[in-house]
DNA sequence: TATTGTTATACTCTATAACTATA
DNA sequence: TATAGTTATAGAGTATAACAATA
């Protein structure tokens, strides 16, 4: 028993990490859905059809999210030599500086979340949520891939 | 080192979380919001103020909300006698069918993203995140109070 | 013909402000 | 006056289907 509250502790403990992370982009003026397409660049520029794999989304949601980030001046799209039909997008200097402020402090705000822990508990929780995110293939910006430690 | 990755596991792993559970509820031809509601009202009847605390959501959301599920057949609408202004939410007999059907496949299902983990971890993780829910305040439904073990 | 992206449309979710009814 | 909810309005997010341009 225990196994039985496994799923819901799964869901409360997602419930609560999104809270608080839309609570600290609202903070630099972002909504979850901006803030995560803007950490997908935040290390290069991708295309849309990368994107669009990466973020869970179909094309045209892709497109209109891209459109409202486009308005307020943090991506660029751009249009390859090599194949007219793609586009590639990247941020804007301003992107940069405002997705480079956001992950410094989501690194350094969330993990509160993980206060009342003991040391031990919370490494392990940490080390063990990593590995979920690498085993996922998610980006590096989403706790994949994980560099310094594999 | 590893520090820094750790706000970044934390968003990628409610990522995971979040898109397997939207999979879920889905297959119940629920939205995750409507899902939430859902799982408050499993074992109680609630009023509207509570609920609006417990979802996190502003009054006008939650009144927009519950006329959804309410169309769909899945929860009514009372009016307590001792205070009319006040209205008392509960699941009507499909709901409750849905609902439990929902929360036992979440159950099953959502710990698949731990699969790849050694039991041990596993479980270390598991009542990790239930001491998180908990310690959020969060009701049963998902993962906090924790009757079981506390 | 297959692929890339956009446009059209519709619905859900959520916020703020203004309103109604009751306490 | 304060509280419980609703209505009005607006914008964000996302899906499906139809379309355009390019490969």
């Amino acid at each position: 028993m225990q196994e039985q509250g496994a799923g819901a502790a799964l869901v409360g403990l997602a419930v609560l990490i999104q809270r608080r992370y839309a609570e600290i982009c609202a903070e630099h003026d972002l909504t979850p859905a901006q803030a995560h397409l803007l950490c997908m660049l935040m290390d290069q520029p991708r295309g849309l059809t990368e994107l669009s794999r990466l973020l869970g989304l179909a094309r045209p949601g892709l497109s209109g999210l891209v459109d409202r980030t486009e308005r307020r001046g943090l991506v660029r799209r751009d249009n390859p030599a090599h194949d007219r039909r793609a586009v590639t997008l990247s941020t804007t200097p301003q992107g940069k500086k405002t997705v480079d402020a956001l992950y410094a402090d989501v690194s350094t705000r969330l993990p509160d979340l993980l206060d009342h822990l003991s040391p031990a508990e919370r490494r392990n929780f940490e080390t063990i949520a990593a590995d979920i995110a690498a085993a996922a293939g998610l980006p590096e910006a989403f706790g994949g891939s994980c560099p310094r430690r594999c």
